[in-house]
DNA sequence: AAGTGGTCTAGACCACTGA
DNA sequence: CAGTGGTCTAGACCACTTC
């Protein structure tokens, strides 16, 4: 590939040719790209330039390196999660859908109130609430981490029964119930840390879904957020005419 | 910063470094980061790790490079869209929050129907529907382009109407009302084409929001999808007790 | 004209995978 | 062991911005 008059760098040109072939099936899904060296002396250029060009198609998303194999073009299935089903339903959520869910347990604690949290949960600073952290899984990949706060003074009675199991079944055997839940969706690119304990690249998109649920007297009792991978998640809403507006 | 015997790679210890002075202030929003010269002899590597180093800031969306200008902290506000409110509401929800919106109508067409339009709105593959496709604009940056695809047999009687102002509207006055609206949102990543139009990085974040109407009489007649800025929007939802489950 | 980031080259060494 | 991708260097040229 001779460097022609026209204004596209090298390693664009480049990485959309390959896309397009990804996308017309010439490589297909978990198939292996060229390695580095032929796709140097296929477009005649450096190393530098194709692995840029690599970068580009890591960068989208569409195929993922792995050190001393190669590089393979990635699967683009996601499961869908329903925005109002709280995490317990997650499993049958995900059963629905072929795939096997799992959470794993990574925290919890009773630690000072954060400031963000101290304002959704309406407490000062000195109040402590109980911090409750875990991964979710499918099929063994890491897709979720969820971080949920929840206010002590409700949770205290049964704050043995919250760690060992789910909050809101917990919370429901309790004789409380969530009226309403709060929710708010953005995206954001993965942390060094984030990108490392959900296993994808380093600035990758996430969903974030930060929520706070109330209960029926209208007192916000917990508040957290869900940070899924962009990759793997959706989420699902319905809104009827009575919602709206 | 001479390579210690720690296994973390060079550009990645001193982007986690600048990401940390950024985080503590040394750098303001709007502020521009040492020059890539004044990096290299700080850190003392090469250009290449230096400029891997502002790669991944990048990456994160931390910072914006801008050719013979130099590197620049990126401002992190984002404008939140109710998610329940269809897009006529957009201008309030942003005036509100102290932005100006402005949408311009890039296409309207009848156009022969792409199969997933085809399948959500009911219609064989040789039906056509009108598209409507727009960008939207807050304080003149653009932050969305949205693709809604209307059932002719709907908008015919007025089309031009429709092509003229917004949906939502025309369809009130002409007597036709949304029931119930079914949406999908997900994250993805911006192509070469949506990050010009978007003016961001490639593979950039995206939000993806999926949506279906249907009238009081279960009829599918509005199908789209609304493609974010992650960096620049977020929705907001509120779930209640009888929405869920 | 000086300074900035963007592209590209040639070449070296390393770490990991798999036969 | 050969082949893969990951890191890093030194150096060149270009396009753009600002003075």
């Amino acid at each position: 590939m001779v460097k022609t008059s026209s204004s596209a760098p090298l390693h664009l040109m480049i990485s959309e040719r390959l896309r397009h072939d990804i996308h017309r099936g010439k490589y297909a899904v978990g198939e292996q790209l060229p390695s580095e060296h032929q796709l140097m002396a296929v477009f005649n250029v450096s190393r530098i330039t194709v692995r840029r060009a690599i970068a580009n198609l890591v960068q989208q998303g569409l195929v993922e390196a792995q050190r001393g194999r190669g590089v393979f073009v990635k699967a683009q299935h996601k499961v869908t999660r329903s925005l109002a089903n709280p995490l317990i339903f997650f499993d049958e959520d995900m059963e629905r859908q072929g795939a096997i869910a799992s959470i794993r347990n990574l925290s919890f604690a009773q630690v000072p109130t954060p400031d963000e949290v101290a304002q959704q949960l309406g407490l000062r600073r000195e109040d402590t609430v109980y911090c409750q952290r875990k991964l979710i899984l499918t099929d063994g990949v890491p897709v979720a981490i969820d971080i949920t706060h929840i206010r002590v003074d409700i949770g205290q009675a049964f704050a043995r029964e919250l760690q060992a199991s789910l909050i809101y079944p917990t919370l429901d055997r309790n004789g409380v119930s969530i009226e309403r839940v709060e929710v708010n969706l953005e995206c954001t690119h993965a942390t060094p840390d984030l990108a490392e304990t959900l296993e994808i690249a380093l600035g990758a998109p996430l969903l974030v879904n930060r929520y706070t649920a109330y209960t029926a007297a209208d007192q916000p009792i917990i508040c957290g957020e869900t940070l899924s991978r962009g990759d793997r998640l959706s989420y699902a809403v319905v809104l009827t005419k009575g919602t709206r507006g």
